[in-house]
RNA sequence: GGUCACGUAGCUCAGUCGGAUAGAGCAAUUGUCUUCUAAGCAGUUGGUCGCAGGUUCGAAUCCUGCCGUGAUCACCA
């Protein structure tokens, strides 16, 4: 479907050329900023030159020629440098009809071929928190919105489940927890591990101000410290395959994935592939290898392996350990490569925090010099930290929002937010817990999705997450009362449909309308969910304004009524579509 | 120190290719429910768009410098 500015686009540039005989131009159009009347605006200033006339000539000129060919235009007139145009009541009918067409909802991408996207890079040594829920919503919708293009797109999520981090959980699991399972502590198998987690450090911590107390200084205590000297005992037994090592390894990562898929679950989040690190952490060894053939990398004296990227300002950076192990970049590489080697994607999405921008920026470097034909279509969503009043969030010090417990709290005060305003009295109570659960989570994804990825975010608890105003439940609300309305319309609302006399409210909201499959195509190319958000805040603000001022059901004129009607239930269609990318549910009923 | 990002109302944030009087929400406050759901709507209060230059008909937006905040510059991941 052609938006307004598209239609009216060609009569415009024919205008200009027309009048002014001038054809290299580019003109600024622009949908009317809602505090002036009209619909499509020609921004009047850069032509000064070409016609070298007062702007209220050049304005009345071009209007009127437009007037005059293109048979939407109603009515122009002229503020300033800026030229408006109003469109006719029978075509704001036909734009309605437009909008309920199928191909309105399901636009095309120009763009062809698989998209993969990761998000979700979790450690199996701690339950997941805020942190980790913003990566989640943001891949996840990001996922979401290119699929609702016709790309298709493969969610994948690599799971951090080995190395020296681990072996703590499990050192202090093995010490202190008398064989505590999450079945007999009815604990989330992430949290029990994360429990171990926080005692290694405790215990560990100890033995550093024991040791320092005896005299040692601070760097050599952390090395000498039994704990520690203990944790690379165990790493080393893991990496020989030590069956005991790896029967217990095997058993408290199976706790942390069934306390994951539980997150993820209640979230709403999903993957089509998961990868471990443990089976992908060898792979960039044969990258190593073509690099040193192509002489793109170079061994040193000690027998390490590196790059130099100092032509491109960025240092030289070791590749292969001189004992021939890899380091994280190592990997990535591997894993790369090998993603693209087993599906057929063109281009891959790295949703991962800003703190790793160096680190991607000198990923995808070393595989475009590796002569990747895919190299340049590896990109890097980054996004700031979530922060706390108190400063970052840090697992080893407990300053962290944990995940699970905050869409908890979410759902608690959802409820009795609702349950204060009372309006729910006939529903079933397992409808009210969904409705909560809807209710609070939508306003945590909301609130998260808003901000912009790039910028940080402060994440208060004490204030909490609002619930009025811009935020997840007022567009929910909105639904809710389109949904209301739709159940009193009588069946045959739609049969009295034809043209009537327009309020501004109704154009107004048409004109949003008409935007939304461009506000979704730029938030994609943007890799920008909060540009969805700021849409749909748009579109439930000006629907509740006409709401507010205009009678649907009640209007006299019958046809005026359908139109009102059916621009109700498609601004619905279009919430509920745009907040399901938001990963955001909308009910019924509220 | 180098590189990158950010700095807009008391707070949290929009403001995309430079365009009209810089917008929302929260908080404070005033109206508004016998009328389609008041989680709404309307109003009041609140701004040196970090600072200083430059580009131009026009700058919150682009350029330069400075100040502030953060990230990063590991044989950690």
């Amino acid at each position: 479907m052609k938006t307004t500015l598209e239609r009216l686009k060609p009569f415009l540039y024919e205008a200009v050329q027309h009048l002014s005989s001038v054809s290299l131009v580019k003109l600024d159009i622009r949908p009317t900023r809602k505090e002036f009347s009209g619909h499509i605006t020609l921004v009047l200033f850069p032509l000064l030159k070409i016609f070298k006339k007062p702007l209220e000539h050049i304005g009345r000129e071009i209007g009127s020629y437009v007037k005059e060919h293109a048979p939407m235009v109603r009515s122009f007139h002229l503020v300033k440098g800026f030229l408006n145009f109003e469109c006719t009541d029978d075509y704001y009918f036909r734009l309605l009809q437009d909008l309920c067409e199928d191909d309105f909802f399901f636009q095309k991408s120009s763009l062809k071929g698989t998209l993969m996207i990761e998000y979700s890079s979790p450690n199996t040594n701690k339950p997941l928190h805020l942190g980790h829920i913003r990566n989640h919503l943001l891949g996840h919708s990001i996922a979401e919105l290119f699929k609702s293009m016709g790309r298709k797109v493969i969610k994948t999520q690599i799971i951090n489940d080995r190395g020296i981090h681990i072996c703590k959980s499990m050192l202090a699991w093995k010490k202190f927890s008398g064989g505590e399972t999450p079945e007999s502590s009815n604990l989330k198998g992430d949290h029990l591990v994360g429990k171990y987690y926080v005692a290694f450090e405790k215990a560990y911590r100890k033995e550093i101000a024991d040791l320092c107390a005896q005299g040692y200084k601070r760097v050599r205590a952390e090395e000498k410290a039994p704990m520690m000297q203990e944790v690379h005992k165990l790493l080393r037994l893991w990496e020989r395959g030590d069956a005991e090592t790896i029967a217990l390894w095997r058993r408290m990562n199976s706790w942390v994935y069934q306390g994951f898929e539980q997150t993820y679950q209640r979230l709403g989040i999903d993957f089509d592939d998961t990868q471990y690190e443990s089976n992908t952490y060898l792979l960039g060894k044969r990258i190593i290898e073509e690099g040193l053939k192509k002489k793109v990398f170079f061994h040193k004296e000690d027998g390490s392996v590196w790059v130099d990227l100092t032509a491109e300002g960025f240092d030289e950076k070791l590749l292969l350990r001189k004992d021939g192990t890899s380091v994280y970049i190592t990997q990535d590489l591997g894993t790369a490569v090998e993603r693209f080697e087993k599906y057929p994607i063109e281009a891959l999405i790295y949703t991962v925090g800003e703190e790793q921008e160096y680190h991607f920026q000198v990923l995808f470097l070393i595989l475009k010099r590796m002569g990747y034909p895919w190299a340049d279509r590896l990109f890097h969503l980054s996004y700031g930290m979530v922060e706390l009043p108190s400063g970052k969030m840090k697992s080893r010090e407990g300053t962290v929002v944990d995940a699970d417990d905050l869409m908890i709290q979410m759902h608690q005060v959802a409820k009795s937010f609702t349950q204060d305003l009372g309006k729910l009295k006939d529903s079933a109570p397992e409808e009210k817990e969904s409705l909560y659960e809807t209710i609070g989570l939508g306003a945590l994804k909301y609130h998260i999705l808003k901000v912009d990825p790039k910028k940080r975010i402060l994440f208060d608890p004490k204030a909490s997450v609002d619930f009025k105003g811009n935020t997840g439940p007022y567009i929910q609300y909105t639904y809710a009362r389109i949904r209301s309305l739709e159940s009193k319309a009588c069946g045959n609302a739609y049969e009295n449909l034809s043209v009537c006399l327009l309020g501004e409210y109704e154009k107004s909201l048409l004109k949003i309308l008409e935007q939304y499959p461009d506000s979704i195509n730029f938030s994609a190319k943007n890799l920008n969910p909060s540009l969805v958000v700021n849409y749909v805040y748009e579109l439930a603000k000006s629907f509740n304004d006409f709401y507010q001022n205009v009678n649907i059901l009640k209007a006299h004129d019958p046809s005026k009524a359908a139109f009102c009607l059916k621009l109700a239930l498609t601004c619905g269609k279009v919430l509920k579509i745009a907040m399901k990318f938001l990963g955001i549910n909308m009910p019924d009923n509220m």
